[in-house]
DNA sequence: AATATTTTTTAGTCAAGACTAAAAATTTAT
DNA sequence: ATAAATTTTTAGTCTTGACTAAAAAATATT
């Protein structure tokens, strides 16, 4: 069954939430990422659910079916494959493609998006460090560790952000907080949580606990 | 202003059908294209004119104002380019990229066809040999012949293509009639004015003479 | 010039996807 | 346990872009 643009969307903002919830997904929260107002929203989600895509009781919440996560799945894949197109191909900064990548996500071609997979060289990340998707739906596993949680002078690598709105981003390059980078914290402070991390091993600078609760990293 | 979707396409159409006349484009032609019943081009050329992208008179037909063409160049522009990334890059055949761009063309980024123009080298024309307008919306000046009005014995080379639809594509496809190729006519057949080609300089082959109108050349 | 044919427009509908305002259900607080 | 606050749904409306059927205008034919 073809799947409209709203469709995708809705589907895709499902997903994104269930990612870090186990509970189903309220309408409101679809709402917020929608963009849309929750009237709106309880629309679509009885339309969803006549087509199979999600398991909606009124005022229960909202989760994914097998089928719905399937299509959801090939949005996000080919949202994160157009992202490193982007970042790696066309030039952009990281913090300056998730609009690009919300138009190209749309584009209806099974056999164009296996040749960009292939063209790129089967990336198992896009430039936030998120997980793409196989042809086959299947996700890579990527156990990350948030900055925030790691003890003092561990060495770890810089792997993902769990955040990707643009001023984050741009924080981050403006610290030279980039995918790889190797950190080290140096010192917590009780008093605010902020962190002082060394990166590439220079002098540390300061970072909030805000901050580093939305790097992902890896000990090395 | 905002275009929509719908509003590019019919901006496109028009422009296309005006490439090959002078005269004001029909409400027929259009919904011809545009695969919608006339009523529904009437709905829409009048909203095109308040929007002062068409002079529309009913009854009159239609013409694109400099406002009009300039979107219509700028969708040209995008799909033409995208055309060139998909042959190139991504290894479709000329045959397979017309739906895919379609989608294409309506993404909505300055600075990703800009980029997109540089990393393919700033190609003057498309995989069917039609020229890509630039930046400015200045196409490049390219003079064609048809096949069909050659003399016989004269070398030429082939430049492009006066119809796309995948069908035609194929047949030249098979025939090995590709962009670049060396082509002289050895014979021209009074009966059906079909002809008889040497390609690359090798034994003719016969084509129609509906192929050869549709085939562009460049004398060398 | 009158009639027939074709083309185009008008009028009235429809579906998708959004909205607001009000009602109903659920959750939180007293 | 009830009242208050919040969330969600319902009901009704709007816009976009399509449709069909009928009317009107333009073009072609005799």
């Amino acid at each position: 069954m073809a799947t409209s643009f709203a469709e995708e969307n809705y589907l895709k903002i499902i997903y994104r939430l269930s990612e870090s919830t186990l509970e189903d997904i309220s309408t409101n929260a679809v709402a917020e990422l929608t963009q849309t107002k929750a009237a709106s929203v309880t629309d679509m989600l009885r339309k969803l659910a006549e087509k199979g895509w999600v398991n909606y009781q009124k005022y229960q919440g909202v989760r994914l079916t097998d089928e719905g996560e399937k299509i959801a799945l090939s949005v996000v894949r080919k949202h994160r494959l157009w992202e490193v197109f982007l970042v790696d191909k066309m030039g952009f900064n990281w913090d300056e493609v998730h609009e690009i990548a919300e138009q190209l996500e749309h584009i209806e071609s099974e056999a164009l998006i296996n040749k960009l997979d292939e063209f790129l060289d089967f990336p198992k990340t896009d430039p936030h460090g998120d997980p793409i998707p196989n042809k086959e739906g299947i996700l890579p596993e990527l156990s990350y560790m948030h900055l925030s949680d790691l003890k003092e002078n561990k060495a770890c690598v810089l792997m993902g952000v769990a955040k990707d709105s643009a001023v984050f981003l741009q924080l981050l390059t403006r610290l030279h907080l980039s995918l790889g980078a190797k950190l080290m914290v140096k010192e917590i402070n009780p008093f605010d949580r902020s962190i002082s991390v060394s990166i590439n091993d220079s002098e540390p600078v300061f970072i909030s606990h805000e901050v580093a609760k939305n790097i992902l990293i890896k000990i090395v």
